[in-house]
DNA sequence: GGCGCTATTTATAAGTC
DNA sequence: TGACTTATAAATAGCGC
């Protein structure tokens, strides 16, 4: 939200990602305690300390947030990952749709393609001023799409993210995990 | 941000309620992740189930909120609990045949971008007149794709996010209700 | 009654000092 | 470098199907 276009990855440059942090925190931290008032839900959100390891930030205290944590706690111990399964499942669900909706972008694709060819077959029919103007805002169109799928790209990365075990540090996990 | 200015405040309307909760969890969860993503900062945020007192919206896993968690705890007490990787790897997987597939469709794009390219050469041979026609059709093609793509970044940010799906799937929001 | 749309408000990336 | 300002992108409240 600003002068350009979020651009979803790593900030280098050192001032201006802790500029960045510092107002993404803030406002973070802002909508979580709107979502608690207004639909009355306890939250917390955990953020480890950029500049120190060991510590979190911890919202809205540490003492609500133990609640949280002991519930979920709670959850780990009594359903043992039953839950998070329940979660995988719906994500493969999700999974599945944005699959069904690739297709039909991939379909929707190929029938424009067919119009775009039918058009070379055209040429040699005569012609109208009008085709340079019309390509153009199809072109303009595909390149706008062409834009979407970096974006999507993106995304895709940060969805990727999510199931990154680099971070996961988790030295009990190891048995028969799927870590190779 | 819409048609009025925020007021902080419960909001008693149920349905409203509910929807206000699906909204703002999304776009919580959403600039969570981004903080993440642009800061490089583990980040989790729980959220108490609006429907079941007794769950909890895990962001942006159970595994890795542990990390944070487990650290927070440091300071009350140790805990252990596990839960396998397996279902992690197994989207990360399935995340990266949608990457396979966006890049075909990227390539598709491309493609068409350049037999329209092509079209913009052949201005000056010759046109029928249901060379305009079919410009119209290739353009509005262009256009539903676009709007395809801008479904499916919706539909990416929701599995990026892992919204609790049993609050999803929920008819009633719950104990808090109140008539309204 | 959930879903998508649109007018507006909010969040923020850059820019300024 | 940090506090303010500005120009824009993003979130979203209320509405219609």
């Amino acid at each position: 939200m600003g002068r350009k276009p979020t651009k979803l990855g790593y900030i280098a440059n050192d001032a201006l990602r802790r500029r960045t942090f510092l107002k993404r925190e803030t406002s973070l931290l802002k909508k979580a305690s709107e979502l608690s008032v207004l639909c009355d839900v306890p939250a917390c959100v955990l953020i480890a300390s950029p500049c120190d390891p060991n510590r979190v930030i911890i919202w809205p205290s540490p003492v609500h947030a133990r609640n949280l944590i002991d519930l979920v706690r709670r959850d780990w111990s009594s359903v043992r990952g039953k839950r998070a399964l329940d979660q995988d499942a719906f994500l493969s669900r999700e999974v599945a749709r944005l699959k069904d909706q690739l297709q039909k972008v991939e379909r929707e694709i190929r029938e424009a393609e067919a119009k775009v060819t039918m058009m070379r077959y055209l040429r040699g029919e005569g012609c109208a001023d009008r085709l340079e103007e019309v390509g153009f805002l199809v072109e303009e169109k595909a390149r706008a799409v062409a834009e979407r799928i970096e974006r999507l790209n993106g995304l895709l990365l940060l969805v990727a993210q999510v199931p990154d075990e680099a971070f996961i540090n988790q030295p009990e996990l190891g048995p028969n995990g799927a870590s190779g």
